[in-house]
DNA sequence: CTTTATTTCGAAAACGTTTTCGAAGACTTT
DNA sequence: AAAGTCTTCGAAAACGTTTTCGAAATAAAG
């Protein structure tokens, strides 16, 4: 790496005509100007990011803590995050807890450090069992921008990114009602997750409000250590379902995959409808209606928001820093073949 | 941020006694000590990682850039790559170049600004394409430690880590004649690059080895704007083959699925093997079986291998830094019930 | 020719650390 | 009591920038 000083002890003059050459300061005859930055350009001199760093208390960069870097929606929302940044000048470093508090209080440690302007965060699964956010909340105390979005809690106060589960979940089973369905089902690997909750209730109540009543075998949940495939081909054939909305996509394919081996017409005996990423819906045939989540919105829109609260902090902008927004993205419907398009 | 100025001051004594104290110097009494650590951790002192970097030439951080990260392959290998840096004390920068040269540069360019200590990195489609690596090659010139993976070139100098396309899938189609296939077909979805090359000339040494000859027309190339569902479709019906091996994985999946559609058993009438992650073999039924690239433990020695080098670099061991090695990484078949399984 | 204004540059501080070196004080030793 | 030895701490430099302020040199004005 090249540094000012060097440059200038080849040119004869001191660091901060330098420096100041580089950025067209009009102190600088034009002269040495352009004696400078022909030498810079020459040398591929580019000013070392650490030490702007410092000087400018502002590290332009942005920490990202998903709970799981292999699971495709947080793939996608950390896609949209990228995008968004670049835009933005940030470049961002991530950090994957694997669900884990532990690991979750290990990286906000080491993001408190000085190395990113803002954070943004959906929390690990153990964090919301456990009910701990203490050190969601010393980033409030420590002034430090922070950005809660698809796993959140109203126990920290900070800007937050999410979709409507509820009435996503609630809309498609109307909108299955309408198609005719009338025993509609529901299968969730999530239901420890409070979007896991939200989906299972909005089932409960449209269940409730269009039929009057609700049928607790309609809802299928499946844990870790289950067999899926068992699980699936058991719950269709002992409740004879018409419908089943899956509020991860995976069992969505799994559920077309076995129902067809069971003989049943898709979607004419059976509509699927599965919650979660679009390119997913090729694997299965016929595709995977599916409802998504836009994970690169979401991402993107976290990033706006952060970026917003950071230069507000920075530049002071006439801005209340104690009033946080809650931004709600819409979900889409994507048609596959595995449900009647309306 | 509290620093190490307002530690001071509020104690009374200067900097360097706080800094010592914290790092336990000898040359300060116990009893300073104390006093310095309980104030520290009153305040929740924590070194400002920024500062260290400068101080140190070193950033403890490492660059990643991959060209998608919503290819679930590169989403593996920056999970090993998180894993293992994690183990070794380093943060991790990433980058998402989307297959784009242009990206690539610009990535390439801002980490080479004093951010990290050393890169790993597969390089993008268009960058093979345009056969253009300069931006590679420099930082073997400015001495930045850098690690390729998966996609590699021998015209850059450096480690690497790969697989053994050519062999992985030679060993499988002659598996698959062991087991008394005769008509071997091979779909491709990234002839383009030098790994879907390697594939494709497995397959095509295999082919002769055993049979003798060679069908043009038992190999499928499938590009990004064809329908894969159809072309898959009449590969099968105009070839009748007897056993399918996909490129990548995607394809697998939707060859057992039209397979099935099209009343074939499989694997009796139709073996299929897919090259790519074992998660998603749980898409279809029967489950996929497939050829895994172990992204995790690619991931992991890349860190390995470029911890080894920065390590000589800095503390000077013993080694020839102009001698790079390349690891070959070895191929697992993880069982489903798309195949015999033998 | 002196004074003033303008142009052009350099010295130094600052960001937060660690580390080297010197100094002051206390304690031993003759 | 003088000289030497520890113990304990502080001042300053360094990492690579930018920026403020002062200084020198040149030009313009009287």
């Amino acid at each position: 790496m090249i540094t000012l000083k060097e440059l200038a002890k080849e040119l004869n003059v001191s660091v901060s005509t330098v420096s100041k050459a580089l950025n067209d300061s009009p102190e600088i005859s034009q002269q040495t100007i352009e004696k400078v930055k022909k030498l810079a350009s020459e040398r591929n001199y580019s000013p070392n990011k650490i030490a702007l760093s410092l000087k400018n208390n502002r590290t332009l960069t942005i920490g990202v803590v998903i709970p799981d870097i292999l699971n495709r929606f947080y793939a996608t929302v950390l896609n949209g995050i990228q995008e968004s940044a670049d835009r933005h000048g940030y470049d961002i470093i991530t950090f994957s807890t694997k669900e884990s508090l532990v690991k979750e209080m290990d990286s906000l440690q080491i993001l408190s450090r000085g190395t990113v302007d803002g954070i943004i965060i959906a929390i690990s699964e153990e964090t919301i069992n456990k009910n701990y956010f203490n050190h969601l909340k010393e980033f409030s105390l420590k002034n430090i921008p922070l950005v809660m979005f698809d796993r959140v809690t109203e126990k920290v106060n900070c800007d937050k990114v999410i979709i409507d589960d509820f009435q996503t979940i609630y809309n498609e089973v109307e909108n299955l009602y309408k198609q005719g369905r009338r025993k509609i089902g529901f299968i969730s690997t999530i239901h420890d997750l409070n979007v896991g909750k939200f989906r299972a209730n909005g089932f409960r109540k449209a269940s409730f409000d269009l039929c009057g009543s609700f049928d607790k075998n309609l809802i299928l949940k499946i844990n870790k250590s289950d067999d899926k495939h068992v699980k699936i081909k058991n719950f269709i054939k002992k409740t004879g379902v018409d419908a089943v909305i899956s509020a991860d996509i995976i069992c969505g394919v799994i559920t077309i995959n076995i129902a067809r081996s069971l003989g049943l017409n898709i979607p004419r005996q059976l509509a699927v409808v599965g919650f979660g990423d679009k390119t997913i819906s090729d694997y299965s045939t016929p595709r995977l209606s599916v409802i998504e989540q836009n994970g690169n919105q979401i991402g993107s829109r976290s990033v706006d928001l952060l970026v917003d609260r950071m230069n507000s902090k920075w530049f002071g902008l006439n801005k209340n820093l104690n009033v946080f927004s809650t931004e709600i993205i819409p979900t889409n419907s994507i048609p596959g073949e595995s449900k009647d398009n309306t």
